[in-house]
DNA sequence: ATAATTAGTTAACTAAAGTTAATTTCTTCT
DNA sequence: AGAAGAAATTAACTTTAGTTAACTAATTAT
């Protein structure tokens, strides 16, 4: 995992021997089973997630009903709202698979970014690369219909429609499941 | 203006004189009148907007429709794709009213940054909280219909609905003008 | 001031999504 | 292996959004 760690890291700068220790001195690495929870509603966290391996997502409780909103899979960060505004968090977070993940907070980022100021750097451009990105994805979803946005998941992320099951898609995709599994049979039969 | 600039900065971090000074000299208030334009689709730009007056905001030409997907009104920052992956955008940004912006891009931004690191510490936080905030609207979009949205955009955002022009609401919350009366319709005759 | 353009509304119709419920298929648990 | 539970599909029906087009404000330009 060090390695998976390190080559994304160095996409942004070269780690010097001594920082890689002291990430690796910190013990980073937290490893999750399938189905373990990791943020629930209503309770107070300031951790963020960063997937290593596996898959996390987020979702939402309405009426009753489990609404999935995101997904996070290998090099992606999951950063939920409760942690920047010191609010009880309005949705769960869990693992859809087992996974390993780097928690983030501002107790770890303190101890990292006094001792390597250069960290800090670099989680303000990721953090501003995942800010336009996430915006992408809002602008997406708005100009696009349950079934372009569906076509365009099995274009840009085949892997989740594997991975995840289709009740979750389908509200990933702002959609019930009977509504996806209407979309898939008319595109099947064309 | 440089009273809103340094009472919004103070909220994440207390400003020294020689801080405001160099603020000041790098003369980043720019003035601009309804209707001109700031980004263009197709156009190379590393420029961010923030909003010390006014509305801008992003829209994207598809099918010859203006589709308007973001406002951004006082303190609220445009960071666009394009600045961050460069590539040629793939929106327009205008200003909806005369506007006063700060616009910031790598050079001005590490100008400031090497003379005063502090401000990229509080740039990251920034970025960190409006990253939340995107993933949330995001979230809030896909699990709420039109006319919850628009309800919605009544209760947080009235300042809005009287600043914009209805269709790009429309657009905003993801439906057609012709929806967007009709909801309006519905919801004053109950 | 008036014409031209743009924005907003309304209506009729079509297409698609939500809802409810039944059924089938797939997992999971003992 | 078999039962129980969850997930996915299908169908009938309702509701809402998209589409096209006509019409009525409201703006903007000459």
């Amino acid at each position: 995992m060090e390695k998976v760690l390190f080559e994304f890291i160095e996409k942004y700068m070269v780690l010097t021997e001594e920082e890689k220790e002291a990430i690796l001195d910190m013990q980073v690495f937290k490893y999750y089973k399938k189905g373990d929870v990791l943020l629930k509603e209503g309770q107070y966290s300031l951790d963020s997630y960063f997937v290593l391996q596996g898959c996390i997502r987020s979702y939402y409780l309405i009426d009753g009903e489990e609404k999935t909103t995101a997904f996070f899979t290998e090099m992606e960060t999951c950063v939920p709202l409760c942690s920047k505004n010191n609010e009880p968090s309005e949705f769960n977070v869990d693992c859809l698979e087992n996974s390993i993940l780097v928690i983030a907070n501002p107790d770890t980022e303190k101890k990292l970014f006094t001792e390597f100021p250069r960290f800090a750097n670099m989680c303000r451009i990721l953090s501003e690369e995942l800010l336009v990105k996430v915006q992408f994805n809002l602008d997406s979803f708005k100009t696009h219909t349950p079934e372009q946005r569906y076509l365009h998941m099995l274009e840009q992320r085949p892997d989740l429609i594997q991975r995840a099951p289709q009740h979750q898609i389908a509200s990933f995709l702002g959609i019930t499941p009977q509504s996806l599994s209407r979309i898939r049979k008319r595109l099947a039969s064309t």
